[in-house]
DNA sequence: CGTTCTTTGTCAACGGTGTTGACATCGTCT
DNA sequence: AGACGATGTCAACACCGTTGACAAAGAACG
């Protein structure tokens, strides 16, 4: 067997997260994946938690190339797309929000990007910088809620959104008589959908800061 | 000793983990602080994770209550602000969102109260849905990024954040021009204003949403 | 009262986890 | 050839959540 790298430590773990499951992920299995001793992963990591950060800045590798230029909204947009695209399909970035966030080369990249969008639609330093806070949250948190449902099967997860639903409509109507009425709506169209409508409308009121001075 | 209820176990699991940090918090420990056997809080909650959800309803009780109803951007405002409270003063909350169904008596107040308020504003049955999974999305993901720096000291957290903006200023400023030249103004006033800020952003766009048809 | 039956606490144990230290191996460099 | 550092292997430690068997303690009922 080839000698252990990280790189092919990086590969086969998000292999194995896709297999089983972050929840279920171990460095065991791991182990038992690369056909090695799971100890060995030791000597190119100095923690579990060093792995799965590692693993995450491969997620977000290219995140940042041939954006749309055309307008500062939609290159914007499109970059929390594939943010969120990388969160949904590396739950290990996800799990990393929770800890002290990783500096990393492509998160750097990701900051520059944003602020220079910003800057060059005409907010002013400290508009850009709280408009850039408040699309970073709500990607990196709406992607943090949705990863686990978004790491199951499409099946299963609508039967989920389908319980969910009904667990609504079972409600006692004269205590929440919204809840049991809109039980059918809620949850509407996929989960990127509810977070593209979200990122548009905060977009939208973002761009509403920026018209009062029109310099 | 007393017997042991669930609002016991609820009570000392909010100390034990006030007490070593949620991450080290276990059903061993929350044993020892109850001075009965482990196991025993299984015969109350079928899970650590029931537990752990049960812990996070009480930190929702009244976060509904008095709500200003004078207009629904008002009262919805004050209501994310209020669950966002929750969330930071109670890490287990932050941890549960990962697709935690909102079971309990209080998130499922929350819920009712969105939709009436939603409804009440004249929002239409889809587009509604759309702006409450919107705002909740947005609060609770933003909560679950800060929940670790909130657990923090004042001193330490502002330490941190000095950190990272010293580490925007020491990037290459030819790669990252502009966030060299926006390091000092990146995270601007606290967490919860910058929050608030996003909110109220987002709550913009909502708004505008419902300008177009004026009935 | 006695006798069931259900609930609750205790104990030992299972299978899992991340991680460490001692030991063997192997490639490289002097 | 010999030394040495890097890498892989193995056993073990200290935990973890959870389960099943068993005992004590009430509650329900004839």
């Amino acid at each position: 067997m080839a000698r252990l790298t990280p790189d092919r430590i990086v590969s086969a773990a998000i292999d194995v997260i896709g297999e089983v499951g972050f929840e279920q992920f171990s460095v065991r299995k791991l182990g038992d994946a690369l056909e090695a001793d799971p100890t060995a992963i030791y000597r190119h990591f100095r923690s579990k938690d060093a792995l799965l950060r590692a693993m995450g800045d491969r997620g977000l590798a290219g995140v940042t190339d041939n954006l749309p230029t055309s307008s500062w909204r939609g290159c914007i947009r499109e970059l929390c797309v594939r943010i969120r695209a990388a969160n949904l399909a590396q739950p290990a970035l996800a799990a990393l929000v929770r800890g002290a966030p990783p500096r990393h080369r492509n998160e750097l990249l990701i900051t520059e990007t944003m602020l220079g969008q910003l800057c060059a639609a005409g907010f002013d330093t400290l508009t850009a910088a709280e408009a850039y806070h408040a699309v970073i949250e709500l990607t990196i948190g709406s992607a943090t809620i949705d990863s686990t449902l978004a790491s199951m099967a499409a099946s299963e997860r609508d039967q989920t959104y389908a319980e969910w639903r009904s667990d609504y409509a079972a409600l006692d109507a004269e205590a929440f008589p919204h809840s049991v009425a809109m039980a059918a709506s809620l949850y509407p169209g996929t989960a990127d959908d509810r977070f593209v409508f979200a990122l548009d409308r905060l977009l939208d009121g973002l761009a509403a800061q920026l018209v009062p001075r029109p310099s």
